[in-house]
DNA sequence: CCCTGGTGTAAGCAGCTGCTTACCAACCTA
DNA sequence: TAGGTTGGTAAGCAGCTGCTTACACCAGGG
């Protein structure tokens, strides 16, 4: 993601993305960046609940009280737009969980989520866009590999086994498919199961194919 | 590969490929109801392939060798078409195995699939369709619950819990995250592990949740 | 003969999609 | 004052979507 190209009156001209550490603050003009961020926003939020497909630039834009046309001046392409979001929420969750808690976290924050739009900042949704947008088609699945391979790399690291990066997968696995079942289908029973009761089936029952798991917070979960 | 159809100077004409089972021979009139079978065929094969949304109603009914406006004709809409193909192959697949036995095969039906788009009949693509076309949307919520109601309904038979539905969701949830890290994301190391393999460590685990499974085929799959 | 009626077809509809264009309104520097 | 850069906006583009319409064909039957 070389910059943001745009088109001017009198030819193209390249917008430096300088919105990342720094961020020199635009003096005088009116609040420049906040628009990059509002945009950014509101995209978690749509991308999460609709998926990267039914999430329309239209849609994005209107939530973030912004014309349309600043969308592709800042991102260049719903794309590009949709390949920041994944990055930046995923890095967060992350960035903010211990290891050997991310299966209870992830469950929980999927299982129990913040009652919709309210939120503030994009909190926790980057897994429900990953199993949102999955089946997007090629355009995405870069962001949506990326993603995966950052929370499997997590998860590897709680088994011995030679064969850990598989078990990983399978564990990721899991997650996403609970998510999609209650959160995208909204499967019964399992939609209206206590969440905390849900984190402790899978949670026990994963106890059994990583090692390094916390345990689950109530008694084992096991069939006996 | 349904059938060819050839273009003469006054309209399409239809060479039938009846290599299937019974295949009426159709006589006196031209084949009628075979284009109701190959828009099925067609629509099955384009939504496991892509799921819901990225079947145009245009691609299955050229696949088909068909006019579109005749989809319209016999289906009414493309939701009702879709909603038949998936009520079809699911009760295809779930009539044809027996319960202890349906993590196993749907399993192995999704991690070696019948390479590509040969195999005849709509051959257990079913819950590829599924996972391919969730998070389409309410228009096919519907039918995908259903499908799913109808496996969990096999599955919470092998529990004797009093939650065995919530567990039998669980796995559900395991399989249908599974095939999708796999198929649709194509996740390293699991989409090249073993299909065996993975199937033992997934029936082994699942041991725990579910009592009534048959064990699986190799040695036990925990952790220790 | 005309009339149905089931089959197949090309063309078109309104609506939405991602994305682009041309223009406006500030502010800063010279 | 003029020029340049930046932030913002309404309108439009081509392309695709599901779906509909109007018409051609060929049967049987009064």
């Amino acid at each position: 993601m070389p910059g943001v190209v745009c088109r001017t009156d009198r030819g193209w001209q390249v917008v430096a993305r300088e919105a990342d550490a720094g961020a020199v603050p635009s003096q005088g003009t009116p609040p420049a960046r906040s628009t990059r961020e509002r945009l950014l926003a509101a995209a978690s939020g749509l991308f999460a609940e609709r998926g990267y497909e039914r999430a329309t630039v239209r849609d994005i834009a209107s939530r973030a009280g912004v014309n349309q046309a600043l969308l592709f001046r800042h991102f260049g392409s719903k794309r590009a737009l949709f390949g920041e979001v994944v990055a930046r929420d995923g890095a967060e969750q992350l960035r903010n969980t211990p290891p050997e808690r991310l299966v209870e976290t992830v469950l929980m924050s999927m299982l129990a989520p913040p009652t919709a739009d309210g939120g503030g900042a994009g909190s926790s949704r980057s897994l429900e866009t990953l199993l949102r947008s999955v089946g997007a088609g090629d355009e995405v699945s870069a962001a949506v590999t990326a993603l995966g391979d950052d929370y499997a790399r997590v998860l590897a690291g709680l088994s011995g086994a030679d064969d850990s990066g598989v078990r990983a997968d399978l564990a990721l696995a899991w997650l996403v498919g609970i998510g999609l079942m209650r959160v995208v289908v909204g499967k019964q029973p399992l939609a209206d199961a206590d969440a905390r009761e849900v984190s402790r089936l899978v949670v026990g029952t994963l106890g059994h194919l990583l090692d390094g798991m916390a345990p689950p917070p109530g008694r084992d979960a096991g069939h006996d």
